[in-house]
DNA sequence: CCTACCGATCGGTAGG
DNA sequence: CCTACCGATCGGTAGG
């Protein structure tokens, strides 16, 4: 693996964990096996490392994008939109924790991060809803963009506070503890039990 | 108002809006209006103040829990506990930014204030959600634990990044943008909506 | 509650 | 990709 994508990896995990701010270059440069004055080499400077890796995380996000708007016009579309974002989000825990620290540190960037690669999608998948509203088989209730940000604040929080709020689930079960840094899926199975039921008439 | 008060005000703010390794003492003593030694005064460190903003939170959350717990016995019981926390966070949206960069930058701390301040009455409150389940006026698929928390997630995520995402609400009414900071009324709502329908049956 | 100051660490640069 | 170094700022202290 080259040097700039070792960089990229040990930047991510420790902006997601300690946060941009929280990070010094010379953490990162350790994690990496270089010297401090190496990582100014492959980045001018560390803000533009920032927006590498907010560029690198959101070039994956519109990967899966393409999958979730031909899943929108399927019958079982939002089960499989959610599930698309849930794995998402499994196959890396830190794209969320990046994502709520980028939006609570950095508002004004955010929005426009949001207005770019969120509005798109969110748009048709309310329309999608209104739509289904229309012929009855959604609740006429459903506000359909802040529903759908609602579920979204479910998943981020479940994705970046999941493994500290889990203490509080009894482990009644007897069949071990979940894995350390892992989610149980209690929570995301609640979650797509909240959101089905929510949405769908019956 | 006196200066420890004073102090205390200010380091809640920037704490919540830049996190606490981003705020420096020097800029609470410019808000406060006193150079940065005094505030060591005060304070014997920058750790101590952090506990004592976060021991502040924490006192007045206590104050409302008694009025949560009793809600609990009663009929509406759970429009009135979710009326009762948004009203909390409300009252003070750095609330719920503190509680939310404490979960993610001292996952261990956070969990100890968990079990010492949210446990009694999370238990409290599933309790009576599987009685309810056992009479048939709850949903029985309702994970009781699981669903407190993704109800927690949503509450929080409405408080920390509404603000932020609320630029995805098409504003379509005409009476007005909502005031800058300010909670759209849509989200509060639509969380209000999925919560209760997640919940009761029929 | 202040002035004056401390060592440590920050992001970044010069030069090779 | 390194050594050597920069000014600025960090949390905190001495002394009044």
């Amino acid at each position: 693996m080259d040097v700039r994508t070792k960089i990229l990896e040990e930047a991510t995990r420790l902006f997601a964990a300690h946060g941009v701010d929280g990070t010094a270059l010379q953490e990162i440069a350790d994690a990496v096996g270089v010297k401090k004055p190496s990582l100014l080499y492959h980045f001018p400077s560390k803000e533009a490392l920032h927006a590498s890796v907010l560029e690198d995380l959101l070039s994956r996000w519109n990967e899966i994008v393409p999958r979730l708007l031909h899943a929108v016009a399927r019958e079982d579309r939002f089960d499989a939109v959610l599930d698309a974002c849930i794995a998402f989000f499994t196959a890396d825990p830190d794209r969320a924790r990046l994502l709520l620290r980028e939006a609570i540190d950095r508002p004004g960037e955010m929005r426009a991060l949001l207005s770019t690669h969120v509005t798109p999608w969110l748009g048709v998948m309310a329309e999608s809803i209104k739509k289904a509203q229309a012929d009855g088989s959604m609740r006429k209730t459903v506000d359909a963009e802040a529903y759908i940000l609602q579920i979204i604040h479910m998943v981020i929080g479940t994705f970046t506070v999941g493994a500290t709020v889990q203490v509080l689930l009894g482990h009644s079960g007897s069949n071990g503890r979940p894995k350390r840094g892992s989610i149980d899926p209690r929570l995301t199975a609640e979650l797509k039990r909240v959101a089905r039921i929510a949405l769908k008439q019956e």
